[in-house]
DNA sequence: TTAGGGTGTGGAACCAGTTCCAGGGTTTGT
DNA sequence: ACAAACCCTGGAACTGGTTCCACACCCTAA
């Protein structure tokens, strides 16, 4: 009854046909050198066979995969920003019949390239074709990637203490007019009195904190940068944040936060000292998490197109692996504010 | 497509190390029948030539491709709870050298099972040994992965319209005792009036519903179910239950909400309409996702360990595998209830 | 001395496709 | 009428591993 259906091949195929394997072989690959009524009879008896091709064969004589693996670097979990990167990487290349692998590591920033342990994927050859790099990048996995010839797009954003000089495919989006166009925004509501909060360490907060500072200097507004001590998380840091902005005379009528998860902790820690946004404090994040739109009021923050990263650096790594010699290129994703409600008229 | 270059294969390193093909091959699957000194000149040009032995063509021998996919279907994004789970199939998976491919599926629970569209991955042959099928599961996709004898393992709490003579392989977690033990507790802290608010028409709210009813008909308490008419959302449904329940004489005391999303909305409504959570009404939820310890006060909710869930479908997928022909099995893993702030002893 | 067992090694055959070349048939050009 | 060009087709050779069998060699026992 059950019986599992022997594996047919193409020659049983071809022998059901009454033709050669390599006209199998061509009806298989579209080619248009095979008459309609031997390209019919093939395909009927490839129907009446229920035969599909063994794709692990054909891809050592293509000596392509077809397949890519997006590589998640030292994140605890996968968060739903990197999600829907992967969600991005996945549905273009699905349409293109590429494949995703999804696998995660962890290393330290100190360890020494080669002995960075590689996630079991890339230690076996022709498995994939190329990589797409996310999460926290440091140098010394790039140098590991390069060693052993592994064609990669980086996601740049997390990239940290690498210098210019460096050279690979990277995408990433634009935090400075992020922030840039917030800071200009809150300042067109009338606003002067503007704080950013973040841990500035971070390249990318320090290129956000950068397009605050070029919005403040624009209109020859002070800059203040808040920082807080010891923070357990962005949220954490958030919170901290609250009371040292509130310290300050006169008191900001508005801040901006290096991210959404800082913007969640600060509303969270004005609240519960009965302040509220936007009516005694206006506020802006970053990143446009799934959670933005929940908060109450809803968060005005700068949105980025996670899916677009995730297809662009598909797209990129598959132009990578058809002209290996290609100049590097780096993409820059524009960003935009969206205006939803934590933000008051002045 | 520009030529790949030509890698090392196995017959170079034998001509480098003068031995024949079949000890380079015994060398890499590290079978014993090796002499010491011949295994060390082989590793050595190895080394030398630089050579990392083809997947691919292992592969066709080996008839195994050592390669799962996850599918989500009918997911209109990677959800950070499917995130979690495919995490934990992943971590599982690389520990055991498997590999581990994602891919998404939308379909309609209409479409005849030979008109759903599969995702390449599952139109080729011998590209993956088995599938992890998460997401919203109805039969017509079931019958369709059974018609590419595709061997599956299903995450089944989301799995509908599904009889009781299904037999397929599933792991899920215990819907029925989570709110069971959710609503004793809610009773143990005095809480009499207890309402549940969620929309039942789903299999895995109404199981939760059944457990809520247990717990209450134990201590022959009414139990009430709060609906909404066309929510937009989880998190809409429970704002639009908010008034439903606050109209109830006598007022109840604490809901039980059927996921997280819904006890979020309702404690938005609530605290719009000036009610304070644990305060005025207490209030719990289902599936402990991120956002649960963010709430504020943080939401008393019922723990699922996600990662576990993928861990296990991975493990049950792979005894299948080496067992082709065993029964199937169904594995409910426990829940469990975690105590936060949003409970008010009475 | 010979038989027997164990270990180590070489390489042909194999897997399931693709590629390519030779050859047959038909059409077109002169 | 004959050659050249073209289309279609069959199948050997190939890809890069694994498997397996034959065989050489060494050691021990009868």
């Amino acid at each position: 009854m059950e019986a599992v259906p022997r594996k047919t091949t193409i020659r049983e195929v071809a022998q059901a046909a009454s033709v050669g394997i390599g006209t199998i072989s061509r009806v298989l690959n579209s080619s248009s050198q095979v008459s309609r009524e031997t390209r019919a009879r093939v395909l009927e008896a490839i129907r009446r066979l229920g035969f599909r091709p063994n794709a692990q064969a054909r891809r050592i004589l293509k000596r392509r995969a077809e397949m890519v693996c997006f590589l998640l670097s030292n994140r605890d979990f996968l968060h739903p920003f990197h999600a829907r990167i992967l969600q991005g990487v996945e549905s273009y290349a699905s349409g293109l019949k590429q494949h995703v692998l999804f696998a995660a590591l962890h290393y330290s920033p100190r360890t020494p390239p080669d002995r960075i342990d590689l996630p079991p994927v890339l230690q076996e050859h022709g498995l994939i074709d190329g990589l797409i790099l996310a999460g926290t990048i440091y140098p010394n996995l790039l140098r590991r990637i390069e060693s052993i010839h592994m064609p990669f797009v980086a996601f740049s954003n997390n990239v940290v203490g690498m210098g210019d000089e460096e050279q690979f495919d990277q995408v990433g989006f634009d935090d400075f007019n992020g922030t840039l166009h917030a800071t200009r925004y809150l300042i067109g509501k009338g606003h002067r009195h503007i704080v950013f909060a973040a841990d500035v360490s971070y390249p990318w907060l320090w290129r956000r904190f950068e397009g605050y500072r070029q919005a403040m200097r624009e209109n020859k507004l002070k800059h203040v940068l808040i920082t807080s001590r010891n923070p357990q998380s962005f949220v954490d840091f958030g919170q901290k944040s609250a009371g040292r902005i509130l310290s300050r005379q006169p008191r900001p009528t508005a801040a901006v936060a290096g991210n959404d998860e800082i913007a969640y902790g600060l509303w969270r820690a004005l609240r519960r000292q009965g302040l509220k946004v936007p009516d005694d404090i206006s506020l802006v994040g970053f990143d446009d998490r799934e959670e933005a739109v929940l908060m109450d009021p809803p968060l005005s923050t700068v949105h980025v197109d996670k899916e677009e990263i995730g297809e662009t650096c598909m797209k990129m790594l598959l132009e990578r692996l058809h002209h290996p010699r290609m100049t590097f290129s780096q993409r820059i994703l524009p960003t935009e504010f969206v205006i939803r409600g934590t933000v008051r008229q002045l």
